[in-house]
DNA sequence: CGATGTCTCAATGTCAACATTAGGACAAGA
DNA sequence: TCTTGTCCTAATGTTGACATTGAGACATCG
């Protein structure tokens, strides 16, 4: 068959915090440096604090939040030494992945990149929301990491998902005519290499394409705030 | 000076919790499928459930134990195709730290690995406790991340060290010879590549002790149970 | 006899109250 | 003025009780 049935994932409250203020973070309404707390985000969400302060806990695994002992939960600041960080161990893992899904993927997972790219294609075509094209670039790489089939290294992936996510957010706003005029033609070719190319030129390709992705942002974090 | 002080980290009784169940589950009190139950737990450890709770997600970004909605926790189990995952991420990981550690490494810190070295050859020549000479191997790599100095691919590791930790308990039940003979040299070569050695060949070795340790591994799995 | 529906209970999910702490305001002293 | 000690408060850490759920036992029906 095509896909295995969705396993009907029931969550609970804590999951459903974590995405909501998840999103509340990419879209802006907690700015990096913003202090969040468990007893403002349980009446606002409707839920009680132990439910919010696991779904926290869950965004600090994810690299977006970060916290201490008794000292609160703030959104984490895109400096240039965290991009630095982030960006190295996305080239690993992008390279592994890659590598790993050339050999594993079927000719569905293939498709379904293809059909991210045409995705992208068209989003341009008709004026292109930044924040929808970054959300169709994530998407694209998720699906290269699923095609890997590798559960830790999907893990390791989502570790730093959501802060590459929020970093890609800041660069198409300080390089958004870069981002558009490439997005495109790299992801295309990523897909051809993952449909028959050579391991090592994947490998290489693969981890351009990150390095190319810090530059960018890096380009233009220092002249900002 | 020589080391910033330790931050007196105050810890709190997820932490705490976490640690106690996590040593337990090395020392064999909670075998592999074993079932967590946090009731059960919380009275143990004298904690409340909350506390049990929080330490049990932590163990389960650790890759250390599996829960779902409504299921419960319970140790993983190791399978080939487990050992397979990690191994490969492992690799990927410890290629990164490696290079990156050639370059940022201070003196101190590779003076740290030559000790662990010889700690190693001590504890041989005494007899050579298994347990101690894994936590020797693993505290050897973990000095590499810190090393690297790098948080993220730090965090990475730890998502899957006490994953690795488990595994090389289990390889050195199935083929300990195997891994007496060679954990000094291959740990001691390392240490020399880290000082002086060349990027390209550090990077390959560091692959290939990681590709070593997997295949002992498995080559002693499928025979257990 | 096998399949299906219902029931039961042990275990987890959720909640609101209580205990503890970090960090700042403030005043006293050198 | 700078340092130091104290207090206060807002936030987090912790707890036990209540609500909900999943999985197996059991009975029923075909």
């Amino acid at each position: 068959m095509s896909s295995a049935l969705p396993k009907a994932a029931r969550r609970g409250l804590a999951d459903e915090a974590a995405d909501l203020v998840r999103a509340a973070i990419f879209s802006g309404h907690f700015p990096p440096g913003a202090p969040l707390r468990e007893v403002e985000l349980a009446q606002r969400l409707g839920v009680s604090r132990g439910s919010v302060r696991e779904g926290l806990a869950q965004l600090e695994h994810e690299g977006l939040v970060r916290g201490g002992w008794h000292r609160g939960t703030t959104v984490i600041r895109v400096t240039a030494e965290d991009a630095q960080e982030v960006y190295a161990l996305r080239a690993a893992l992008d390279r592994l992945a890659a590598t790993t899904a050339r050999r594993a993927a079927t000719a569905e997972q293939l498709c379904a990149l293809d059909r991210l790219v045409a995705e992208m294609t068209a989003e341009i075509a008709e004026g292109g929301d930044a924040p929808r094209l970054v959300a169709l670039d994530i998407a694209f790489h998720d699906q290269i990491y699923a095609a890997a089939g590798n559960g830790r290294l999907t893990s390791a992936w989502e570790a730093i998902r959501s802060q590459v996510h929020l970093f890609q957010l800041r660069r198409v706003d300080v390089a958004y005519d870069h981002y558009r005029a490439r997005v495109v033609d790299e992801h295309r070719e990523l897909a051809a290499l993952l449909r028959s190319g050579d391991i090592r030129t994947l490998a290489r390709r693969a981890e351009e394409h990150v390095e190319s992705a810090r530059r960018s942002l890096l380009a233009g974090l220092p002249t900002a705030p």
